[in-house]
DNA sequence: GAAGATTGTTGTTGACGACAACAATTGTCA
DNA sequence: TGACAATTGTTGTCGTCAACAACAATCTTC
């Protein structure tokens, strides 16, 4: 490939020439993206970005994150796991989760016991406390997928997350 | 709601029971994520995950990232773009965009030019070397779209970025 | 001309992914 | 059985990234 085929992408936009020493103000949505747009991994980031945050807002005055909530999630479902197992499922470093358990474990939502089976790993489990904590933590994240329909729509959500069956 | 209503989606599924000792291995693909999945916000960071990490394999010959990228991008389709013009654009906020700067333009890929206008602000450009570089990365960043497509179908790829459309 | 807003910069904080090293324990296999 | 390799939880470091806060220089507005 030449630099000439290669500049075909990378000429400015016509409607605009803001020249090298810029000249009249420019609004950020009529800044050209070009080849950004187009790019899956570029929507998905700035998707990623307001869903994180509305996540965190919605569960803001339970104050729990999106990767918590998945750990209490895993755990609620599948009580007796052991640290290495939720970090496989969920994609999180084994030395990430004892920081995550660290403090789950403060807010006695989570106990590790220790297994008779294994003396290396603690199995995992969700107190009383923790139960119920949970399941407002359901009721709220369900809030904040109704948000989420409400941004790009119900049948556009579910054929989202039809595609990305296969990351889950 | 009830506690009682909520242990409907809490129970823990019934083809295993750990207990609270731990029992047998159990393996990642076959512990259950209940209300895990349909969230979609789970399902878009595991993939953006991925996307992310194939983007910095595919593109670390020539060591970019997905950030760097869509920095180049804005500038080299919108020269004399002042930093918060660029910032506000890509979603990033202007302290950051400082250091990308300087790690690019120590890498001689952009310029900042003392704008005339308002000499409070930088003009963006990209070098002549830039250019060429960036036509390189462009070539690259098509490669790994190409492997989202047979990672997801061409189709669904297609589908994902209408969706998301409203993001970029 | 004074007051307030904007731009680029520096710094801090915290979440997060990646990696390396370590002790305790378990598994393997010769 | 005993030596060696693998696993588990833990601690630590490093770099990326979002979110703030503060600041000097400059522009805008009244």
């Amino acid at each position: 490939m030449t630099a000439s085929a290669a500049r075909a992408d990378t000429r400015i936009s016509p409607r605009k020439r803001a020249g090298n020493g810029a000249a009249r103000r420019i609004d950020a949505d009529e800044i050209g993206l070009d080849a950004l747009v187009g790019h899956a991994g570029y929507a998905v980031r700035r998707f990623q970005i307001w869903i994180f945050q509305d996540f965190v807002k919605t569960l803001g005055d339970v104050d729990i994150r999106p990767t918590q909530y998945s750990v209490l999630t895993v755990i609620g479902a599948n009580p007796g796991l052991s640290q290495m197992a939720v970090a496989k499922r969920l994609g999180i470093e084994r030395a990430r989760l004892v920081h995550l358990l660290d403090s789950l474990e403060q807010r006695k939502l989570v106990k590790r016991v220790k297994s008779k089976a294994d003396r290396r790993s603690h199995a995992l489990h969700l107190t009383t406390q923790g139960e119920t904590a949970l399941a407002k933590f359901k009721r709220l994240a369900a809030e904040h997928e109704r948000h989420v329909e409400a941004k790009i729509g119900k049948e556009n959500r579910e054929r989202l997350l039809q595609i990305l069956a296969g990351f889950t």
